[in-house]
DNA sequence: AAATTAAGTCGTCAGTTGACGACTGAAAAA
DNA sequence: TTTTTCAGTCGTCAACTGACGACTTAATTT
């Protein structure tokens, strides 16, 4: 960082570490590198240590100084609703609508596609974190975004696995949802249990995934016939 | 706090709030007491500001100075240790493995009632919080144990169900365990959504776990001869 | 080569924060 | 009444923490 020349000019300096083979020496960088290297560091720390760690320790990790942080984000605020807006927001894909609404394919293999990939791409241990952190802090940041996705979400598979049933949903709005909760949240646990509750997990993600589904369509069968 | 008397003796006060009406005259209780108030208004503190809350206000809210805490509690993490023993360990009642092996009534009867009590009484908003600041801090409190209850609950209920339905567990543990894990995740996720997504969840919990428990024991079965 | 731009750092301020030594005073014991 | 006990408080320390003014210096432009 600082290395020679400081005993050279009478500015008001306090060497301390004459050269050595590893100084830090932060290799310059275009404002919009750099800006995207400390979001994606600030990213993986956060969801590591929570909102409230440091911007010190950030910068210390970043390979930079905390000063320089503030050239691109005003307040730790603003940094934060970025890193919420990338990786939280930014992790929901358009194509799943098409895919779930695809009829040439079984209900049954749609939905284990789907939610495997939910699993694999979605559900990761940075992004459970670092939901589950902005969800504890009182600034919930961007809620009903997410909770409008999701609600689309189920409502696509319901009217699709209806269809394929051939079975007329119930008019409770909130009971359709509730249904498809079932396999939504169970999947969502799953991966919760995986990467919150470091549980010593065994079995692989793609067969979970299965066998909640295939139980969710035979419960589903049997609820329909229970409300008829 | 402080009122007269201080003008009077020469040691070093700073006296400043002659005697209003409200001094914060903190009533003074016997050392168990206080330090039970102290834990019960501790736990609703930290669910609500998380690990990371300052002593100085949780004692603002006990109504006690901030030094005070330090007399019961050598350190924060001795307070935050016997918050999350009461809290969290504390939730779970041995009833329920009796209830549960009870077969004087339905399988169904039993996973209902269990789940009722369980959602009403241990995945509380208070019980979720604490849980989930302690899971995503590094110093996992005591995670082993409950883990290790859980487990047991889940291989009661499989038992139980697969006895009643009159058919043979996979041999495979933690296949058991995964199909166990769809009902209870779903319900724990329930409840996940309800206390810490505030979702304008609509439908009372009682229905929602009748719901879940019925869509189980239909997949149940329907499982059992997939794998058959 | 000189002038300009902008990437990056230093040092510091004001407000926190966990912890604790020393003190006070009401109630219980002698 | 006097002494002892101990619940409770004050004030402070050292380390931290978000924020930022002022400065340094590598790279680009003229």
């Amino acid at each position: 960082m600082k290395a020679k020349s400081d005993a050279l000019r009478g500015t008001k300096k306090v060497s301390a570490c004459p050269e050595d083979g590893r100084t830090g020496a932060t290799t310059r960088m275009p404002h919009a590198e750099r800006k995207a290297q400390i979001l994606s560091t600030a990213s993986d720390f956060f969801a590591d240590y929570g909102l409230t760690a440091q911007t010190r320790r950030l910068a210390e990790e970043c390979g930079v100084s905390q000063r320089l942080l503030y050239r691109f984000f005003p307040t730790k605020q603003d940094l934060l609703s970025e890193v919420y807006r990338k990786e939280i927001l930014g992790a929901f894909k358009a194509v799943w609508f098409a895919e779930l609404k695809d009829r040439s394919r079984t209900v049954e293999y749609r939905l284990m596609h789907f939610y495997k990939d939910y699993v694999r791409h979605t559900l990761t241990r940075k992004w459970l974190r670092l939901f589950m952190y902005a969800s504890l802090s009182e600034s919930s940041m961007a809620p009903d975004y997410i909770s409008s996705i999701i609600t689309q979400l189920l409502e696509v598979i319901m009217a699709e696995t209806a269809h394929e049933k051939g079975v007329e949903l119930p008019r409770d709005e909130a009971m359709c949802h509730e249904i498809a909760w079932t396999l939504h949240g169970a999947v969502s646990h799953y991966a919760i249990r995986r990467h919150l509750y470091q549980a010593s997990q065994v079995l692989p993600e793609d067969q979970v995934v299965e066998m909640h589904v295939r139980m969710f369509l035979a419960g589903f069968e049997a609820l329909m016939e229970h409300y008829a």
